[in-house]
DNA sequence: AAATTGTTCTTCGTATACACTTTTGCCGGA
DNA sequence: TCCGGCAAAAGTGTATACGAAGAACAATTT
């Protein structure tokens, strides 16, 4: 059997949309495009070195995730993380990742926890190093790694795109709350371990509920501008 | 503020990319294309009379919908619903939906019930005259309608996007179910109605889990098979 | 029969063109 | 000065063509 799929030349080719999309989320996400900004297919394709074509099929992307509204004639603009407000994200998180604390509890191997725990150290490093950008990395990898534990690919999907917004807000302002948050994630890995799905979605509640105080905190300030 | 943007000219302009998607995704729904038949460029170019731009442009739309699944240099073939288990989105519809209807049992205003109780009726009616795909449609948009009630954008944008799936599904199999769910959802509009959020979820909940028991006994043969 | 080589089909990206809309900036007039 | 309107500029939407590269499949050779 010539299963080498993996491996074909082709199948390693990241087409450019491809990275033209993670190149603009990051650059949104990052703040390097703030929200309301205008941008035109032209520019994107210069700032990229790209043509249009990849440009566009990447912006429609990047609409269907919300990152950016498309209006018909008048191009695309970056949304704004506020639309849709930091409250109904978290009713949204909280009923997704309760459910994938939940599944992960009940299906996690012992190779699952190790990679979390591993996660976990390097989250606690980083923590103590006060590298804040490592950290919040770390903490949407654990997040995603329980979303995948979880083996409900409709979870994982959404959760996915979920997440990166979740990112966005955090990066625009609460950053500093990441390292608080950390001792909630050891809870929450001790009771996927255990395998109690009931004790895991509450671990889960409980951090999304500190997250979300927290949130709205920050939030305080900061947004709905424009 | 003159934000009468909506009204502009070019504003009700529906690009070409956006009817082809739409067409695209009924083709899919409707079992035009079936799972796993291959969709050429040239080919969806000529099925819809446009250039091959807009069918590029709908096709990474599609992708990151689910209907389709794109291999670098290969091309797009239709996805299969069954990739994704029935199990598995009612578990996440479960999650979703009960808080739509929680949140729209608070939320709801005298003329969003009557809306409901409106798609009611031309739902009965429909199941009366024995016409199956009426009743599917109305189905979905009562659904749709309760998460547009809710007033959580997140949770519509993402049940839209899911509940098109749930059609996908619907129509390759279970269609004849809907007239018996009919009645869940006079009970649920009740619950709404009643402002009662609690007894709203509870609705919602005892209608998903029948028509989960639905779909898996409807289930046992069909899919899977490519 | 197995391996190799060619041929063809497609996708991927680029470039170009052009119609049509929106935006902008300028101008003259009140 | 401020306003309205008009014309140029900018930008999107769509079509088309072309070349490069990979994948699929058939033909050929070993």
């Amino acid at each position: 059997m010539a299963e080498d799929l993996r491996n074909k030349l082709g199948a390693q080719h990241l087409p450019l949309r491809d990275q033209v999309l993670t190149a603009l989320r990051t650059a949104i996400i990052d703040g390097d495009y703030l929200p309301g900004e205008r941008l035109t297919e032209d520019r994107l394709a210069e700032d990229f070195g790209v043509s249009r074509n990849p440009v566009r099929e990447a912006l429609r992307v990047a609409e269907a995730e919300g990152f950016v509204v498309i209006l018909p004639r008048r191009g695309a603009v970056v949304a704004s993380p506020s639309s849709g407000t930091i409250g109904d994200m978290f009713a949204v998180r909280e009923r997704l990742e309760t459910l994938a604390a939940r599944l992960a509890a009940e299906r996690a191997s012992a190779a699952d926890v190790a990679a979390l725990r591993a996660l976990l150290d390097q989250g606690r490093e980083a923590t103590e190093r006060q590298d804040l950008p490592r950290v919040a990395e770390l903490n949407s990898a654990l997040h995603l790694r329980i979303l995948q534990i979880s083996g409900n690919p409709w979870l994982s999907s959404i959760a996915k795109s979920l997440y990166l917004h979740v990112q966005w807000v955090f990066r625009l302002g609460a950053e500093q709350r990441a390292p608080h948050s950390w001792a909630e994630h050891i809870q929450l890995v001790d009771a996927i371990e255990s395998g109690d799905g009931d004790r895991a979605e509450r671990a889960a509640l409980a951090h999304l509920d500190a997250a979300s105080a927290a949130a709205y905190e920050n939030a305080e300030g900061g947004y709905g501008a424009r």
